[in-house]
DNA sequence: TCTCGACCGAGAGCACTGCTCTCCAATGTA
DNA sequence: TACATTGGAGAGCAGTGCTCTCGGTCGAGA
């Protein structure tokens, strides 16, 4: 016991170090964005920059940090919003309650979504540890699928019919994805839900990044639409 | 005369410099992205840094003329390749077209494409300068429906019903949008070539930005399917 | 309980950045 | 040809990421 009490106080001082030294980086995030200052943080700290070297290798290091967190985030945001429709057999709910979490996340933390759907910082290669909390995004998504096509409502005749034919190559790798997710759909419906999520992700990065300012103000109504006009291309029924 | 031509000769010479700083920079921006650095693009060019300065008032103002360009670059090349179709009526043919030269230029210029498609550079604010050559991305999709109208292959009656009701206040902005773009579509309409375009940016950002690596590798495929069913959701005809 | 070693903070320093200011040479203009 | 505008050079300022060395502290095992 002594070993592990002893081992933990250190641990526990150094996680807690390592806690603020992230929430001082995402304040920064906000207002300086990805080129975020090691020295800043260290002077809001009240530390010399040099000792954040004892937390993080190097300024990437931190960022990457930042990054899984943030997917993280996202991921459980929709996790949690999802699992808190209690109809579970209403797919449009859960589907909306998860893409509305996105949402949401994505304007509470605009910074962290822009560091994990914007552009890559240059000369920066995404480790392999960011490459499982990426994916937890779309993980929600197919339960929903997966709960659909078991109860029915999504049966292969329920969806419309496969329209563009999708060569063989890529059907190969739409039923890898869908067999990774443990779903057992048709590859036309693994590709409508992808771009069903494809186009929510592009619905975000263009409010976020400003594009479609002047465009189009009442933004929830929008979202909202697309929303449901993406129900309806995965064949959600209403 | 002769008042026109010296001063000429001075504003040639200028913009040539002009032009060395901005490719210089586009070259840096390949191997440094947004954050890339004035000293080096005047030692590149064997100049004194502040020389820069007499040409661009700020690196803001260097990043916003590259912002402008590639704008105008993309948008160039989605219109000339939609002017290459010989086949007006082919709505279809102009949509792919059109899609595929985004792609193709977002491939060649990476580092220009996610300086106007990723994060915004925190603390910088996009000029008005930048809207115009920002929304002609949009135009040439909008000559296609127009067309399409007219010549009634996309008639209210051959597009899909309705689905999703538009509340009302949204549907005055959508009707704005498309009195500015000078077509004459219904809401209904014009949500759908809008969330097409959408997804059409999201699925290059999904690639561009590292998103689906290690899930589709025949890129090549995937858009092209995507490219299908957004025009199958417009109501394009095939 | 006590000593020792791991850990961690401080500070100086290096090479780099954007940007300003001053000085000066070149060059088109009248 | 003399002048005034233009643009380049260089030093300098405040800031950056990162490294290294030096000490002190405090939890660790005996």
């Amino acid at each position: 016991m002594e070993k592990r009490t002893a081992a933990s106080i250190r641990a526990r001082v150094r996680a807690e170090m390592i806690d603020e030294i992230k929430r001082a980086a995402r304040r920064q995030l906000a207002t300086e964005g990805a080129n975020l200052s090691l020295r800043a943080i260290a002077r809001e700290l009240g530390v010399a920059s040099s000792a954040l070297y004892r937390y993080f290798a190097s300024r990437d290091d931190l960022l990457t940090a930042l990054i899984i967190d943030a997917y993280n985030a996202i991921g459980e945001a929709g996790e949690r919003a999802e699992a808190a429709v209690t109809e579970r057999l209403d797919l449009n709910r859960r589907w909306v309650a998860v893409a509305n979490a996105w949402r949401g996340w994505a304007l509470a933390h605009p910074a962290e979504y822009a560091l994990i759907h914007g552009s890559p910082v240059p000369g920066y290669a995404a480790p392999v540890d960011t490459v499982a909390p990426a994916s937890r995004r779309f993980l929600v998504v197919a339960t929903i699928i997966r709960d659909g096509r078991r109860a029915g409502v999504l049966a292969p005749a329920a969806t419309p019919p496969e329209r563009p034919l999708i060569p063989a190559p890529l059907r190969v790798e739409l039923d890898a994805i869908a067999a990774a997710l443990d779903v057992e759909v048709e590859a036309g419906l693994t590709a409508r839900a992808l771009i069903a999520v494809t186009e929510l992700f592009g619905a975000l990065n263009f409010e976020l990044f400003g594009q479609l300012n002047n465009t189009i103000d009442d933004r929830r109504a929008w979202f909202d639409l697309q929303v449901r006009m993406m129900a309806d291309l995965i064949g959600l029924p209403h």
